[in-house]
DNA sequence: TAAAATAATTAGACAAATCTAAATATTTAT
DNA sequence: ATAAATATTTAGATTTGTCTAATTATTTTA
């Protein structure tokens, strides 16, 4: 497999999870930031490949063989940005971009050695979890803080914007995985929340409670 | 800088080194495993891009922009072999391949951040220098076992031939980096060596012995 | 259900990196 | 110094992945 073909394979894992149906040529593209033409070409690549099923003006849906390589990619991502954080100093919202490049080495051995250096880690920085060798994805139960009412309580597990601009925000108010979060009180107006953080009141938007995963507890 | 580009800026860094003359299209073609056609399309390429000279006939010579940046690709390729050897448990006659691929990354924190966690090494897991953030390559003074004489001892320092069937060689030998050795025989009839190695004798080949580098004690 | 809007595909072009085969330049040897 | 051998370059083709513009299919809406 290319870099391209792999990416492609990674894209289409993640819009699988969204929709369940097949993934549309456009929503391909916009994923990929590049032109639905572009995509139709490399779907019959992939459908020749046999990583994937493609019926023109039907989508695409991963085989299993599909499926796999795209959980080694994302395997291989969530390594490596471990790696980064845990031993080359790197912030969470650096860690994308490189490991994005990282992704694409081939070495089975490396990859089996680098989990084993690090321990057999879980979830990566962002709290999403690392597919272990045999491509199992365990899934913690957890749910957005925008859903969690007064009083409820809750440890922080995991991201769904994996933006710098988000990451950064938390960063600046002391938001990190692993803190315990209590719901003081919710705005009906416009959905932000004062939450006790660090032994301190927080106020912070809809927009972020809606995109910091809990654990309830 | 592309993949290919940086393979090119390297493989004719390390030409310049033997040859001190331009290097010709022919000996890129050899070492870089591609037809001389294509060395010259690259050549021109490359010429464009001021990272080396190029006359038709006359053979190529890096700029110092190319030479920096050839260095840069070297420094990373070694440390990610240190990396893979004393992080990963990969043998010294296995990291080749992989670097080849890791060196291509491109993030300076990274590099900078690999340099610190592996404590500054100075060489790689076969003896060649590291060159430094600057671009500096300290040059160790060594020889190679062949040149040695009766009597003389010396610490292996670093090998000539990187493959895999050397490599092996030494290992099945327990020939290692740091090990120190005694010159007892030499054959003149086939420049094979009998050497005090780890308390025993052992006789290696002239080859061998040619691809051995010393430093003399 | 027919027209309008949207989505997807095809056709044709392009850039990067490579190749083969032919042409040209340079070097070597007689 | 000329012929033969070797080295290099050019011309033209190929593959991969992309693009724009035009066409075709599907879906939505009036």
């Amino acid at each position: 497999m290319t870099l391209s073909e792999e990416n492609y394979l990674k894209a289409i894992f993640h819009l699988e999870k969204k929709s369940k149906k097949g993934v549309s040529t456009n929503a391909i593209a916009e994923e990929m930031e590049t032109k639905a033409s572009s995509v139709t070409d490399m779907l019959k690549k992939l459908s020749e490949k046999k990583v994937l099923q493609y019926k023109p003006y039907q989508g695409a849906l991963l085989t299993k063989e599909g499926r796999d390589y795209a959980i080694k990619v994302i395997r291989k991502h969530r390594l490596w940005e471990c790696f980064l954080v845990e031993k080359l100093n790197f912030n969470w919202d650096e860690v994308h971009v490189v490991a994005e490049q990282l992704e694409h080495i081939k070495s089975d051995k490396l990859i089996r050695e680098l989990d084993k250096f690090l321990e057999f880690p879980k979830t990566d920085p962002h709290g999403d979890p690392i597919p272990d060798q045999d491509g199992n994805i365990f899934v913690v139960e957890k749910i957005l803080l925008s859903s969690m009412q007064k009083k409820d309580k809750g440890i922080c597990v995991g991201v769904n914007d994996s933006s710098s601009a988000f990451l950064k925000y938390l960063d600046k108010n002391e938001i990190a995985l692993g803190k315990t979060i209590e719901v003081i009180g919710k705005e009906e107006f416009d959905d932000s929340m004062t939450i006790l953080i660090n032994d301190k009141k927080l106020t912070i938007s809809g927009l972020a409670a809606n995109n910091l995963y809990m654990k309830v507890c």
